[in-house]
Parts: structure tokens; sequence; C-alpha cells
DNA sequence: AATGCTTGCGCAATCGATTCCATTGTGATA
DNA sequence: TATCACAATGGAATCGATTGCGCAAGCATT
């Protein structure tokens, strides 16, 4: 109904009969106080419904205890689960989650940036775009890290991050393409410009060349990881005058496009053309056919990032940075 | 490198000849300034790398323009879409988004719900896992709005909620089934104690009861909206003597467990039992067969629960409670 | 009994931005 | 030129919790 003020400890001092730092000792444990006024004060806090206001704590102490989470759609599962295990070890540690998307939209990312350093978190896990160079130097020469998922940016230089070994990936997933029998393969690539969508596309290189595979640039296609892309440039592929036998998408939401198109198209997965692809494992998938793919351990991405910001916040001397290179995980499918 | 001290309104002020509240003044534009000093401290402000304190700021305004989301599974994909939906209308209205996962315990919720108290939040947006009501009248007596989503306590009293309505989405669903020659069928229901359970539970009787449809208690089981409990209890209905042939499933979890089930039972869908389902539209799906499913609408679940929010927390007089229900979207499948 | 040490607690500064109130300064009008 | 009105700015309190410092009381040691 009425609103009614909140209890500060100011309010618990009166009432006790005791100044607000007496009363401020008592609940942290800090500093000297007898076990007897001790006793009291947490006695009255407890039927008293008292909230410490965690902004004025932040202020006084200078640090908000809160994490930063930058992803680019968290409707992603991939997103979802890393920020699921971001929080749960968060969680553990202290710390709150400050959640923002950018929408795959580097202004929304570097406004997203912006309100972090505003509200003062403590460290940031970022799943960036692009390159966001200013923004980023803001965060170095206020000395709060940034742990970079997914997306890491290069040289990596003076930062932490945590992400696949996207390279290897692709190595492997081409290479048991070619073990299969298939030597006519092509790709859907992601954006050239970002590590991830680069490395895979060069582990792909390496694994055809390596085997002495025809790489044909009608077949090799830049998308931008979007669902869209996948299904226009599977078809692009596919109407070529003589199409690949395999595909390798790389990643999950273009392989849906993919996959899409080619049903729509009325051809066979993997009779008419073989797919293989990155992060489309879901053990809630009812996906027909199964898709094989390689995919990054999403949740550890989370926890792991986590672990590495909270560590170094922590520390007591400066910690050499850590680029946590985690190994993919292969699921087979039937389609191929 | 070396830790570099933030630039604090008190160095601009030093630096450009002012005082403290005169440098306040032409940042936000309220209280009188010339236009001559105020362009001379915006520019100064453009070049000085200046980041206001949030925190502080939030101290003095009693606001801390951030809104909490405590969700019970953020790798639910209706889940991330209601987050993504309420981010964006947050972001437009320039709150900031605390999120915390419950992960369906009630322990966890009723510990986040303490840590958007204690983080100063100006709203909430919960789905709740079940009764939690202390905390809830905390929130209450400190005049802090909650939206709630999905599960709506019962009865609505004093809150907000947005929500769908269950009751016609399951009656609907029933009705088609039974309109496509279906009289046999089964449900395995939510948790009865959650809105959402038992709404669809009620929707579901409704449509049998008047279509004359047997009710049969071992074709009807309570699960708990996981996996699990989806296939545990496709198996038990399936393995009754005489198996319904179509059945109901409350939520989209339980049914990529059933379904997985039945599929592993070497039956077929819907040949041997025909499928409905809730939620489980999702247009990167590959699943075959596709699931005739009554779906909320949840991005528009997530925008609608912060634009009430937010106009509860902008409003001048009281407002009365909203209690909005949507409408489920009803996408077919090769299901039944 | 005087000195010194320890313990328990209160006072007051502090974190950074906002805002009310007071003060200074400028220009206009009689 | 004296007075008034108002605009521009500075000073200081404030939000709520933390913490260094100092004071006073208690205890032990000589």
């Amino acid at each position: 109904m009425n609103k009614q003020k909140p209890v500060r400890l100011r309010d618990l001092a009166f009432e006790l009969n005791l100044s607000v730092s007496t009363v401020s000792r008592a609940m942290s444990g800090k500093g000297r106080i007898s076990d007897k006024t001790r006793a009291r004060v947490l006695k009255a806090i407890k039927k008293s419904n008292y909230t410490p206001n965690d902004v004025a704590r932040s202020l006084r102490m200078q640090n908000a205890m809160s994490i930063g989470i930058i992803v680019t759609d968290i409707t992603n599962s991939f997103f979802a689960s890393v920020i699921k295990g971001a929080q749960s070890v968060s969680r553990e540690k202290g710390y709150s989650i400050l959640l923002s998307n950018s929408d795959e939209n580097i202004l929304y990312e570097a406004e997203a940036m912006q309100l972090m350093l505003e509200k003062q978190v403590s460290g940031l896990i970022l799943a960036s775009v692009g390159n966001n160079g200013p923004r980023i130097d803001q965060f170095r020469s206020l000395n709060i890290p940034i742990v970079f998922i997914d997306n890491t940016p290069e040289p990596i230089t003076s930062f932490d991050s945590v992400s696949t070994d996207n390279h290897k990936a692709a190595y492997c997933l081409t290479t048991r393409l070619i073990e299969k029998g298939y030597r006519e393969i092509g790709m859907i690539t992601g954006p050239l410009n970002q590590s991830s969508g680069r490395q895979r596309y060069e582990g792909f290189q390496s694994a055809m060349n390596e085997h002495g595979a025809p790489l044909r640039a009608e077949w090799i296609r830049e998308g931008d990881f979007q669902m869209e892309s996948g299904m226009v440039l599977m078809r692009r592929i596919l109407e070529t005058a003589r199409p690949p036998r395999a595909v390798i998408i790389s990643n999950n939401y273009m392989t849906y496009g993919a996959a899409k198109t080619i049903k729509r198209m009325g051809k066979s997965i993997p009779d008419d053309v073989a797919l293989a692809s990155f992060d489309t494992d879901d053990p809630t998938s009812l996906s027909s056919p199964t898709i094989a793919s390689m995919n990054q351990p999403a949740v550890e991405i989370g926890t792991k990032a986590a672990e590495i910001l909270i560590n170094r916040l922590t520390a007591k001397q400066p910690l050499p940075h850590a680029n946590l290179v985690l190994e993919p995980v292969f699921t087979d499918g039937d389609s191929w």
C-alpha cells in the first residue's frame, strides 16, 4: 500500500542505541566488536527485514561485484549456454550479472560497453561482433579486465580469452568428410574478419590441400552467421553448374537455413549433398537428419571465462594473460 | 599498464576552473547554466574520456535504473526470447538488465530475489518456480513492482503479469485433435501447482468433456517440464495395456524427451501415436516430424512485461494492475 | 597506585554525482 | 546613480555503507 522507507543501518543503530559503525562491523565481522553486541545486532537484523544497500556499498568499496556479459544474440543456444555457465560460477563467487544483447550490431555493442563502464562492472565477458578498439582501450586504461569469448581479437595482446580450437575443428571435420570418400567439398564460411569465421575457413583449406582435394571458388561462400545467409548461399552453391557433394557450414544458424533450403529444393541430405557443421549439437533437438557437427563446449566456455575473470579480479599480483583454447566436441550425425 | 584513476566530475571541474555543480548541470542540462560554459564543459568532456559513475548517481538518485530478470532456465529458448524482448525495450528506455538463473531451484530463486533487492533494482520481471511469498511481500512493502511472466501467482492480487491464455491454448489444441478424429487422447501435464501447468490441464479436460471423449487416468501423467520426465512418462503411457492414440504434452522440453522415446521404441509419429505440444515452435528447427504446437509469443511477453514495468515506474499516479493475457500462436505440424 | 596495553565503540571522512540554497555579478529601469 | 530582478555559479548537504583514528574503560604488570 503505502510506500515504506527501507531500513538502513542508521535505523538499526538508533533502535539498538549503537553507532552505525558498530552495526556495520557486527554485520561484516570485520573490526573489533564484542561477541555480545554482535549477537544483539544480528538478532535485531533478523527480525527487521533489513536489506543492505549494495549501491552504497559498491560506491564506498569502489567495487560493484558485478560482471558484465555482452553477447550478440541471447537466443542463440550457444550463447545462452555460455551465459548459464558464467552465471553459475558468478553466483558462487558472489558476483552478479549485467547482461546486454548487441544484436550483432556494433553500435549496440559499443553502447553496451559504455553502459558497463558506467555501471562500474568489475570485469567483462565479451562476445564481440567486430573491432571495437577505442572502447576496449578504455577498459584497459581503467584496468577493467575483459575476457573475450567466441571471437578473439588478433593479435591477442593484452586480454584474456576463452575460445575453441576452430582451426582444428574445421580440419578434423573436413578430414572426416574426405575419409568418408567425399572430395568435392564446399563451404559456407562465417565473416572472414572474425577470428572464428576465418580460423574455420583456414582449417578447411589446410585439410583440403593436404589431401589434394580441389578448392573451387564457386563452392565457397562467405556468410554472416545468420540463418538467412545459410539459405541464400546454399541455394547459390547448389545452383552452380557442378555442385559439390558436401558442404561444411560454419555455424548452427546458417546450417539450419541451408538444410531448410535443401529440403525445400526437394533434395536429400546426405544423398544429394552432405552437410557438416559447427555447434548444432543440442540434446533437445529432434532434427532429422541429425547433423554431424563440431561443437564448442559452450557451458564450459562460460564457466572458464567467469573463472578466469574472477581469478584476475581477486589476484594479489598481476597475472599473465590466459588464452584458453578448448577442444571442440564432435557429434556424429546422419547428414553425411 | 599502470592503473589509471577514472576521471571524475571533480577533475573536470578543477581543470575548467568551475565547481562540480556547474559541470554536473552542464551535463544534465538541468538547472541554470549559460550556453557558453555549457559548451565549454561539453567540449572538455568530449576529449577527456570521462565516464559518469552510475553507482554514485544511483545512490544519489535513489534509483538504479535497472531491471532484474529472474528466469528458471536461460537455455530454454522460450526464456531466451523473453529476455531478448525485455532487453530491447529496456535499452530504449535507458534501463539495464540484471539477470539471474534460478535453475528451477526455489532456493536459488529466493537468493536471486534477495540480490535484486540489494542491488536496488527499479523493478523485477519474474518467472517464478513456485510460491515465494515472504520475499514477494518484501518487494511489495518496498514498493518495487514485479511483473510475473509464464507462471502467475494466484490469486493475482496486487501484481502485474503477462501470460498466455493457457486454458484456451490447451482447449484449442485438444479440440483440433478431436476434430482430426482422435478420441483416445492422453496428456503429459506440467506441475499442477504451477499456473501454466494446471491451466493447460484444465483446458484439455474441458475440451475432452465437451466432446464426450474419455479421460483415462493412466493416460494422464504429471511431469516437471524437464526433458527427462517427458521421456519417462511417455514410455509409461505407451506401455499401458491400451495406449492412447495421441498425447498432448505441456511444454517443449517434455515433448523433445517424449519424441525421442517414441523414436527409440521404434514407433512412429503420428502413425503409432500423435503428438501436440506447447512452445515447440522454432524457426531454426530441423525437427522431423514438425510438431503441431501452441506457442506463447515469447518475445512479445518480454517486451510487454518490460513496458508494463517501466510504465509503472514512470507513472505519476498509482496505476491499476495490468494482467495481460496474450493469445497463443498455433503452428501446424506433421506430428498428428 | 601508576603505567601501559588491549578492547569496544563512536566520530567523521569518504566514495562521486545531484540539487537546494546562497552569493556574486550583470543589465535594465526609474 | 541607486535599486531591483534575474541569471550564472559556488558551497555544502545528501544518498547509505565502510573504515581509520581516537577516546575511554578495563585489565594486568610492576
